[in-house]
DNA sequence: TCTCCATCTTTACGTTGTAAACATGCAAAG
DNA sequence: CTTTGCATGTTTACAACGTAAAGATGGAGA
């Protein structure tokens, strides 16, 4: 046999995953499957299902890394924000929420429920419901927690409905995007702190 | 031959776009082949490639149809609502976009995009572009020419962003929700008149 | 009456996810 | 040491999918 492939690999787990994510950045989503990733990896497209039980497994475990660097994301950006108010750091997590989801498209469709063929995993629940949590926090840093759970869902609905309306294409072209956006992160949280 | 089934069908076409609709409607949407809808109507499976090039294309249609529906159903709650003021009628818009999605999840699905098997049909970007028309114009009787295209894209945002993360599941469950969606519609008028 | 041709069927191909049977080789037990 | 167990990959198989091409059908116009 070929002594350059093993039959045993280091870590196929990771190596499955990391062929994910990258075929996640470099082909339409529609295109990625079970054995394109299989192929990625160098294996047989049969050997995911010792690591993964599904291929709704595997998606899900990269969502899960995808909103754990995610909340790392948003984290920072708060922190290094020149604004130190709570109207400044819910300014610039939603920015940094927009472009997150405008450089990792695939994956970010994957968090947020773009693609059927992901399940629920429970590392990926947790994530996400992590994400969540930061969110609130920031939401509650401005308006107290009385009004925390409508707030952050407005927050969320805002800034996902626009990043899906982008990925989708479906912003009108005569609109300059960049300004829209700080337009709308402002109306934001303008109507956050009204009442 | 069976006489039972003629040879010739008397508009297969409406019937494969009913049986699609019908098909979106009873099952989940990854569920939904060519096919099936081929199966449900009654004809081979290779019989709407006549009327329509691709799966695509069929999808994009039943999504025109879609917005059609859709441009209407706004229109008339806009009407028909007591306020008839702009916020009156850009909250009664507003509420009936998000009952309107809740109501068709999976061919709203199709007309935003959550669904990649679907083509841009000429006649569903048409219908979309009124759709777009629509709003903006509600907004403009709000606020005025001016912040017109920022304005809608965050009206936008809201509702489709809410209206998404609501059939993907993603609402935190603790949330009750009939309230806070009024909140966040008034959230999102209140954004929109801010300066 | 005959012929054309849009419409529908049949057949075929390459793809996918999943499951089951088989192969391999490390690691621990005797 | 040897042997045996078991996690890890491979091979093979199956049903379903979208699409394409070739054949069948029968209504409409010459």
């Amino acid at each position: 046999m070929d002594p350059k492939k093993p039959y045993h690999i280091g870590d196929l787990r990771e190596k499955l995953l990391l062929a994910g994510e990258l075929a996640l950045a470099e082909m339409p989503v529609e295109a990625v499957s079970l054995r394109e990733i299989a192929r990625r990896a160098g294996v047989s497209h049969a050997a995911p299902k010792h690591h993964f039980g599904s291929m709704g497994d595997l998606l899900g475990e990269i969502a899960a890394r995808g909103f754990q660097k995610f909340v790392e994301t948003l984290d920072e950006a708060s922190k290094q924000t020149a604004v130190q108010s709570p109207e400044g750091r819910l300014m610039a997590m939603g920015w940094a929420y927009l472009r997150f989801a405008e450089a990792n498209p695939a994956i970010y469709a994957l968090m947020f429920g773009k693609v059927d063929r992901m399940a629920m995993t429970p590392t990926m629940v947790r994530w996400s419901m992590a994400a969540w949590a930061q969110l609130e926090g920031a939401v509650v840093a401005l308006i107290g927690p009385a009004r925390a759970g409508s707030g952050a869902l407005h927050v969320w609905s805002s800034v996902h409905g626009l990043s899906m309306l982008k990925a989708e294409r479906r912003v009108p072209p005569h609109l300059t995007l960049h300004a829209a956006e700080e337009n709308l992160l402002r109306m934001m949280v303008a109507g956050l702190s009204e009442h």
